[in-house]
Order: C-alpha cells, then structure tokens, then sequence
DNA sequence: TTGCAGTTTCAAAAAAAAATGAAATGAGAC
DNA sequence: GTCTCATTTCATTTTTTTTTGAAACTGCAA
C-alpha cells in the first residue's frame, strides 16, 4: 500500500502493489513453463510475460527491474526474442532506450517459430537423411532392405514435416 | 572388417561394421536433435534410433553396448520411451530379459507426445490462468481492463489448445 | 567531434540437467 | 521356495546450459 500516488524514481511508472505481483507471478510461471515446453530458456518466457502484461512499451532497464535478472540476461533474452519476432522494436524520439512490445497474436507467434526454430530443424534432419542414404549398410541382402525401409520411413515423415509448416501457419485461426 | 563371420560373444547379433556405424550414427544425430527439439533428453533419442534401426528387438545390454551408456541412463532412457509408447515391450519365454521394439508410426507417436506431454502442459497453464482470474489486479479502471483483456487473450489460446489436441492427432495422415 | 547512456559481448560463475554406477529391488528360472 | 540375474533407484559426479557483470562497443544528443 505504500506508494500509491508516489512513483518510486521514474515519474510515469506505478509502484510496487502486490495484487499486480500475485497476479504478474502466475502469468509469469505461464509463460516461463511454456518457453521450456518449446525447448527455450525460462527466462526468455519471464521476460515476454512482463512484456506481453505491460500497459506500455518497456525497456530493457524497466525489464531487469522487475525481474532482477542481470544485463546480460536481459539483453541476450530480448535478443532472441526479436528474432523470434515475439517482440517489437519500437524508438521514442529523443530518448536513445529502446521499448519492446509485445507481439499478441498467436497465429503470427507460431508462424515465426515454425520459421525461425522448426523450420531450420527439419533442413538439419533432411542433412541427415541424405547421409544416411549415402551410407546405406551394404551388409546382406536382408538387412539392407531393412535399413532402406526403415530410411525411407524417415524420409517420408521429413517430407511430410516440410509440406505441412507453411501450411499450419495459414490454418492457425486465432 | 574383423568379424563379419565370428559374432562377438553372442551368436545371433553382427559384429562391428563400419557401414552399420556410419549409417546409425546419423540416424542418431537425427533422433538426437529431434529429441532436443521437443525438449527431451538427447541420450533419449539415442537410445529411439538405435531400437528404431534395429531390425530384432534389444534387450537394455545391448543398447548399453552400442551406445556405450551406463545402466542407469538406458533404465531411464527406456522408462520414458515406455511412457511415451516410443517402444514397446516384448517378453521372450525363457530369458528373463526385456526386450524392447519401435513404435513406428508417426501417428501414434505423435499422438502419444500430445497426451503425455503437452495436454499435461495446457492443464497446467489452465490452473495458472485460474489463478490469474482469481487476482486481477484492482488498481484503476483503465489498468483494470488491460489486464482482463490479456487474460482473456491467454484463455482463449489455452482454450484453442485444449479443443485443438484431440483433432491433430486424428488429422494426421502418415 | 566528444561524451556518455544504452547495448552487446564474452569469460567466468552458478545453476540445472543428465549420466554414472553401486546398492537395493524384484521377477522368473530352476 | 531359493537363487540368479535383469532392472530400478538414487546419491554422486560430470556435463551442459544459463546467468552474471565488467569491459568493449555504438550511436545519438549536445
């Protein structure tokens, strides 16, 4: 309750108010276990939880304030953020911080993940792939048409991986 | 090329062979970073390609053989493989042994992925949305319905997942 | 320019995740 | 039932990932 109409040190930004952090809290522990279900770093999910609950635009020192996570952190999380485009870039006229945005729809947040994380993925396994054809066990008759089945199998889910990601995107209706 | 007819010390299973190896130790670098991808151990995938490959069923030595893991890692590799329904359990008469073979169709598999892991992930993320709802921040009207309509953006992802999981796993076609 | 706030980088530290292997357990051959 | 060997468990070690923060860099305001 203690500064409800006196800001701490920054003129435009409310205090701390504790139905803000309880609520701030969960949202984090949402986006925190989703970013690791991805395969992506729990603070990269903390970060987008306080930049997906602002109000307004923040920067990276409104960030690390309300985490308490270090610049390293901070600046490294924002940064693949970015280029998973889950964030906006956005400049203040004289004022050399930048503020991020969130990016709020979820059709574009998974189309850019498929692009970005999927995508690249299916390429390296089709690497793979082609590897492994070139390596094809010359063994017995038995067990080569085996390993070709079974490469073949692989080759088919690689291609059924490829045709699909830019379909999904588009079928995405929220 | 040393023992193509004299088996290392178990009469049904090939010897080394540089082919075989060069061909699975792609196709484990395939499961590997699959397995990565999906935010699952990479000695996970390693131990998927190599039941995956084989063309008779392992027992857990033989894993530990190829892969030159310790027990505990194949014990627990295979648990998760056995939750995930990645491999199936095969009980031969007389050998005590578990012998263990791969589920092969992308369907099941990743109809199991869904079930095990991320429907226990959007359950999770309903309870964190609950809490949410329970704490909306009081503050002013305007900061009031801020927050709601974030929650509500949250709700109605989780929602679409929730209605969504069943469907996929009937969609796909491979 | 120049200075400096804002940001990035990166070597080192900390934390988290995974692997190990010896001891405990347990199933089934005998 | 007993004994053996396959498997599980789990405290410890190793490896990997993530975080930290100080130094280098950048580009804008003055």
């Amino acid at each position: 309750m203690a500064e409800l109409n006196s800001p701490p040190s920054d003129l435009s930004r409310p205090g701390p108010d504790s139905t803000v952090d309880a609520f701030e809290g969960e949202a984090r522990a949402y986006f925190a276990e989703g970013a690791q279900m991805l395969g992506l770093p729990k603070s990269l999910g903390e970060i987008y939880a306080v930049v997906f609950l602002s109000p307004q635009p923040l920067c990276m020192e409104d960030i690390i304030r309300k985490l308490h996570i270090s610049l390293g952190t901070a600046s490294q999380g924002l940064r693949q953020l970015r280029r998973l485009q889950a964030v906006r870039v956005l400049s203040v006229p004289g004022d050399r911080r930048d503020y991020y945005e969130a990016e709020t729809e979820l059709r574009r947040l998974i189309g850019h993940f498929l692009a970005e994380v999927v995508a690249p993925q299916l390429q390296s396994g089709s690497s793979h792939l082609d590897a492994m054809r070139a390596r094809l066990p010359e063994a017995n008759v038995v067990a080569r048409s085996h390993y070709r089945r079974r490469l073949a199998k692989l080759e088919q889910w690689n291609r059924a991986g490829t045709r699909l990601i830019p379909r999904i995107a588009k079928w995405i209706r929220i």
